[in-house]
DNA sequence: TCTTTTATGTGAAAAATAATACAATAAATA
DNA sequence: TATTTATTGTATTATTTTTCACATAAAAGA
């Protein structure tokens, strides 16, 4: 399965989640295409890959979908624990977000290197001294980290992350991470968001409209 | 120009900079590969494309490149203005952001429906009335949007935003807002971003290791 | 019951994207 | 100067991804 693929399934997912919540039984191919921006056979090819089937003529079931999309995406009773590396405005903002836990997402602690942050204890979650993230990891098997450290400490922090044995990265600062190789042969996944880069895309679209994609 | 592509010039032009400031005048197409995570091969037909040449066996001009790519990206003198839609910790917490200058962006106003805060006067940029968004961004030529508002005020702010002339959007809600067309013809880009969808795409990929890509 | 309609599921075709391979060429070296 | 080496630029090939087209099936309607 590859990255675009990924997307696609973590997309139906979301858009099945909210018909259901709406009272919805059944989809069609091509209601999942328009909420998802793409082709009703791409949907289908899609489902078929994964071996989910619908009724001929009766589109697909949504308890069915969430159930085997749910699983492929290891959607279990228990929330994933996440940590923030990295408690300046947009960890702590994370930290106050929400909308993680009804995606089965939770952020269990945050941490920090400045005293005066994780002495604080007006934190929506706990926040400690890096010194403690190998304890703090392992009593609550974390295997994802947010990073939201400022570039000068970007790198030391990831390859920190990497000796406790994180293997899940999601990167905000503006360095670009790359899923180096460890010495256990493996390869963390490593996810870059930069908002800098998307409003650059931003501007260049703008720049050049994309021709009317012909029908 | 395909978006993966648009992607990759976004990524040269950065690195690019970067090597420029520390001293360096020209490149080879592996080393840029290296550091963009895509293949030389790529970097070259790309630069192809593009009409960017180089010399033979002497690599790129790193100056000649960024006046190339620079120009494709729209980047002029005047950096491009920015507004941020919705004033809350993920909005405030970009306005403090300072990464955005050395790009050529610029914040230059926040907007809120909430009195208490576009009335408190301590916020890096001002911060005014959704009522004052036309009046605003006419008067810095603003073209893009930063949304930050709650799930709930997503699809209003976007509207809004749609009716005063906005035409790229980068979308922090969890609500995927779709381009949808303009009466007159056009399209607004738009790019969201949605952090709790990444996270999934993580659990995904940690739970299914990509097998090693047979070098 | 028979016909029509509406979806699915999927093989085959098409389109898009990237890798390969190598000629061309310029610099370095002998 | 001749030879070797290193790198670009691009035609060709391979791979990946998506769309197309249609057989299949079920429901609805006549």
């Amino acid at each position: 399965m590859n990255s675009d693929m990924i997307i696609r399934i973590t997309k139906y997912y979301r858009i099945l989640n909210r018909l259901r919540s709406l009272g919805l039984e059944k989809v069609f191919a091509h209601n999942l295409a328009d909420a998802a921006g793409v082709s009703a056979a791409l949907v289908r090819k899609d489902f078929s890959l994964l071996e989910i089937y619908g009724q001929k003529r009766g589109g697909y079931e949504i308890p069915d979908l969430l159930e085997h999309l749910g699983r492929i995406l290891g959607k279990t009773e228990e929330p994933q624990n996440v940590i923030i590396v990295g408690c300046g405005r947009i960890g702590k903002a994370l930290m106050h977000y929400n909308g993680f836990e009804p995606d089965g997402i939770r952020i269990v602690a945050g941490f920090d290197s400045d005293p005066l942050i994780y002495s604080d204890s007006t934190h929506p979650v706990p926040v400690y001294p890096i010194s403690r993230l190998e304890e703090v990891t392992s009593t609550f098997d974390v295997q994802v980290a947010i990073i939201t450290v400022p570039e000068s400490a970007t790198s030391d922090s990831f390859h920190r992350l990497m000796q406790v044995g994180i293997r899940g990265i999601l990167n905000f600062s503006p360095i670009t991470l790359k899923p180096i190789k460890l010495e256990d042969g493996t390869s963390p996944v490593v996810h870059n968001m930069n908002i800098a880069l998307e409003l650059e895309q931003i501007f260049y679209k703008l720049q050049f409209p994309k021709t009317e994609p012909a029908k």
